[in-house]
DNA sequence: CGCGTCGTTGAAGCCGCTCAATAGATGTGG
DNA sequence: CCACATCTATTGAGCGGCTTCAACGACGCG
């Protein structure tokens, strides 16, 4: 656990951080997966005033916390954040891993507390809109409104497959769709489908698979052996996307 | 399987349906737990013209499939209604179990087609909100925009916790929970939280905690000669609450 | 270089699955 | 009202996939 070092005292609800340069949602990269998908420019300049942009939170760092007081919520910029909820005997579940463009704190808007933590796990940036703010601006912007509802079932839809893969699906299922669920969102950022560099720890992909450490390596040399992807610790390299696709029989899409 | 019987000519977006009858969300019991919650009057009168109410719908009648165009979001009024994907391979995973008050569909948004199905367990009725003219409405009603919001974000909670129980839960500790999480929705309702029914089959039950139902049924046998519940058939009787609530350690609530 | 972390691999055990038989509940038609 | 068919639930026996426990190897960092 990286829990000892991490300190939230980057979170930008808080104190008035300092980049107060302008943020320029219009510029960004990533303007087309995340909230301001579908605005005008008039639009945009209103949501750029109230989104704060991070400092870069290094390995391990925290954004927020279970049991935090919910401000707003969080769009990835860069890196790699994982969000996971605590039992009550202190082991975590891992509910998802969010690449930039991707927004979390969602489930928190209802009950006002964050349930969840969220912490980096390599060196990232965010961005942090309160949502008080964020509600008021989408009185005046329907399309950001819409944007944020989509945003919200969108993740519901993920998680409805997170479901099935974790009620249905055996460990070699398990590992197929989730080395094709990450291949397919690097691919819409623009990098490779094929090869990249898995962050996340075996015990991290695991936990949040529902199984166990050694059964993820044992999954990824018997797909080795078979041809199907290239490992070498961090590094995958997909060899036969088919193959690897006929391996997820219980996926619907 | 149901299907063969199952029709969706009950859908209230399609044909114009008979009841024209003004709903009546202000009169509705359920307008605390719903859409309504926390609007004033004139508000919700508005709400209330855009509302179809449904006729009812017979044990195994769906209110929508997957891959139908999305129309709407759905409030269950009466009875009970499961929410499920389809595999490839046929099978099904249930989503969840929807009870009165409780709105579904909303995963839909984002992709403008349903990736579930939703049928009904018991004689059931339910309101139809189209959607198009719902977010023209939220757009004039920022409690309604906010309502919405926080019913997503509930969702949302309410899977995470559920991907905790698929996956680090054995089998006693999925049926304790999914006991609790019933009980405590009917208790809700204004319902007994200790005796209840569960319209539910023990297969349905095991598809959606991701066990056989087999196993539903010895954990049911185990539990009852622990004293901690009564089964008898669908009648469940909670006797001992608290043992109940111990044999689930890892919910975090 | 030595230490700690992470990943791989092996061996044994267990929880839940599969297969199967039985009983109870429900429905139907004569 | 009963005989029969069907569906659901219960219970048992054996098996198998994943976990557990353990040892070892590979990096990376001081």
């Amino acid at each position: 656990m990286q829990s000892s070092q991490a300190n939230c005292g980057a979170s930008p609800f808080k104190e008035l951080d300092l980049h107060k340069i302008k943020v320029s949602c219009s510029n960004c990269s990533l303007s087309e997966l995340c909230l301001p998908r579908g605005m005008g420019q008039g639009a945009l300049e209103k949501l750029e005033d109230i989104v704060k942009r991070s400092s870069p939170l290094q390995k391990g760092e925290v954004l927020f916390r279970a049991g935090d007081k919910f401000r707003g919520i969080y769009a990835v910029r860069s890196g790699l954040v994982k969000v996971f909820a605590t039992a009550d005997d202190g082991e975590e579940q891992i509910i998802g891993f969010f690449l930039p463009g991707e927004m979390l704190g969602l489930d928190a808007i209802d009950s006002q507390v964050h349930a969840c933590n969220a912490v980096a796990l390599e060196t990232s940036t965010y961005c942090a809109v309160p949502f008080s703010e964020l509600s008021e601006v989408c009185k005046e912007i329907p399309e950001l409104q819409n944007q944020l509802f989509k945003i919200m079932s969108r993740e519901l839809s993920v998680e409805n497959q997170m479901l099935l893969t974790l009620g249905k699906k055996n460990s070699e299922e398990k590992v197929a769709t989730f080395l094709l669920t990450i291949s397919s969102r690097y691919h819409q950022l623009g990098f490779s489908a094929k090869e990249f560099k898995l962050t996340m720890s075996r015990q991290e992909i695991g936990n949040y698979l529902g199984i166990t450490f050694e059964t993820v390596s044992r999954v990824f040399g018997r797909l080795q052996r078979n041809g199907i992807i290239k490992v070498n610790r961090k590094a995958i390299n997909i060899l036969d996307m088919v193959a690897l696709k006929n391996l997820v029989s219980g996926c619907d899409n």
